[in-house]
DNA sequence: AATGAATGAGCCTTCATTCAT
DNA sequence: AATGAATGAAGGCTCATTCAT
């Protein structure tokens, strides 16, 4: 039953579909078949619409991303804190969205990983895990500055490495970290940090 | 002309050039023929040594995971430091070592990558990267509990974490973060750990 | 917006654009969207008025013969000639004709050739291509006739074949043999036949 | 029951065969499958052998060039002729050989056809073709110059047209022109070239 | 010990064709 | 009149794996 207009819908649910196949099989092995079955709608269609396997990974990629992007961008415009606890607020909230229920899915994570696999071959996800990257750092970057002057920088960074090892870690599914945990994990590194900052200053 | 004895130089050579195989395509989409070709053997030897491509794969884990805990541990044992300094030189060495010239390579670095990915799938990988990381939060946890004391578990889930980011991030071959650089993040991290633990005791 | 008498033009447009399709691409190889979208119009509007791909092709090489033979219908009626040489002006038109600035086109060129091609396979397409050999052979025999009397049906022949081997040559591409030359070569055949009858009387 | 030193005969079995399907089905439309089977073996050996389809059409039309090559040079070595025949029985030679019953095969002629399609896509089959080209020339040519003197150029051209037309002509496979037909056709337009430059001196 | 030979299975991709609107 | 939507079928190609030698 053909109708009109079922582009987007199509797109979406294959780009969804891809996301939950790739966490069911924990790899970028996932065939085209499979994924375009999950959709509901046959491979030629999946073809028809994004033109081949990569780029169909690379929608899924930028759904993840582009959904991340958006949360950060609403939390932290929500977030409020007392005088100079402002930019405090900002960092936890930043943190926090990375770890709560949209995001850190089990098949969120996996995809996560494979998405690096997958930059390691194709450019364009390169590109665009370089992008995500950029803005983290520039997001955690922007708040730190007015906490720890100097140590923005290095600070940032480590808090950057850290999310992803933490991802990383979950990717392998043992121990049980759920969201709060992860953030809190995070969020302990960003006050030990911040700690040390007053401690031992510039 | 075959020679007998080979097996032990056969077999080294497929792990070494299994590394080196997914080091450089960057996924664990290599052939078995592209392997033996780079080892100089045949794909069918490779076979019969093996019995398997995952096998393959396997070895190569446990090649790199032998290797680094070998180092750690001679590493571990010539840690000098005086007094109380004694567990923080321990920890550092530590922290070094998984960043020094033999394990903190293009290739090694993407091998790791994708032996996460391959835990997702076979059950003896993702065994493998437990044992892994367990040695390392039990050797964090060892040394950090005579500072730190009951902040030893945070303090190592943290480091633990934070080295497996640093490794991740590195996959992604943007930034130049050579392996001095690398573990400078990590050790100053554990600082920032050790400084806050001394100021607010539990 | 759809409009009424739009088939005629719809079936023209088509048919031109197959021709110039396969002369693109240098093969049947060509999609129904391809020449559909090169007419402007969708695929399926393409099957609607045609009823699959091979009456698309058809329609292309009925084309084609039909625009060869209207023009040398046309020539041969304007061919002039003093006494006994009307005949023989008849017969370079009907050569000229086959390789004036419209039929001696690369992609008309093209299309030939893969209109036979098709003929190993369409009983339809066969049919058509032996119409128009039977028509060249009987233009050809009816003016040599009168030239070379019992000789015509074997000049006849050599002619046909020859125009069709220099069309064959053509789809080359290589070397430069324009229409003037093309011809020039065949009617040097023809004067050739004629000049032996002459010499050696049956 | 795998043996060694296959690869030459499976080659060879894979060309006769690629001819035969060819000629069979009358198109490059040929999966590699069916050419597989009809030469004994699976598709992936065809493969493993040849890299890919258009390298086996290569191949195969490499085995038909070489193939009429040898037995020219053959015939040409064992034409005689008394005091100035001899150029005469040379050119007879090379245009039989065109059409003796090794050539002019239906599967060959159909091969032909199918080798000018292909060679419109494929550069290798272009050059093929035209070296094939240059070497019916330049055999035509120079026997062709003792006889008719600075009419050689175009005489050559002209039965080297011909020849090809007379293929073609038969890929319709309509009319029964048999190879000895063909041949005399031929043969009748040398003659007929050779009489008009008798009669009409440069 | 070692390998050339061989294949079954599977995947990505294309495309003519159909259909509801 | 016209098309977007949709798919079944098929083809080229790859590759892990097996086997006889």
């Amino acid at each position: 039953m053909p109708k009109v207009g079922m582009e987007p819908i199509r797109r979406d649910a294959l780009v969804k579909a891809t996301i939950a196949e790739i966490g069911r099989v924990g790899s970028l092995d996932v065939t085209v078949a499979e994924i375009a079955r999950s959709a509901g709608m046959s491979p030629a269609l999946a073809h028809h619409y994004f033109g081949g396997k990569e780029q169909i990974f690379l929608a899924a990629m930028r759904h993840v991303l582009r959904a991340l992007h958006r949360q950060v961008a609403v939390r932290l415009r929500a977030a409020r804190g007392d005088n100079g606890r402002r930019h405090h607020a900002r960092l936890v909230a930043l943190i926090r969205t990375n770890f709560d229920d949209e995001n850190y899915t089990p098949a969120v994570i996996a995809a996560w990983l494979n998405f690096y696999v997958l930059a390691q071959t194709s450019v364009e996800a390169n590109r665009l895990l370089r992008v995500y990257h950029g803005r983290l750092l520039s997001n955690l970057r922007h708040d730190l500055r007015p906490i720890v002057g100097g140590r923005a920088e290095a600070l940032a960074v480590r808090l950057g490495a850290l999310i992803d090892g933490v991802y990383l870690r979950q990717a392998l599914g043992d121990q049980a970290l759920d969201g709060k945990s992860a953030s809190a994990l995070v969020i302990a590194a960003l006050d030990a940090g911040i700690a040390e900052a007053n401690v031992r200053p510039e």
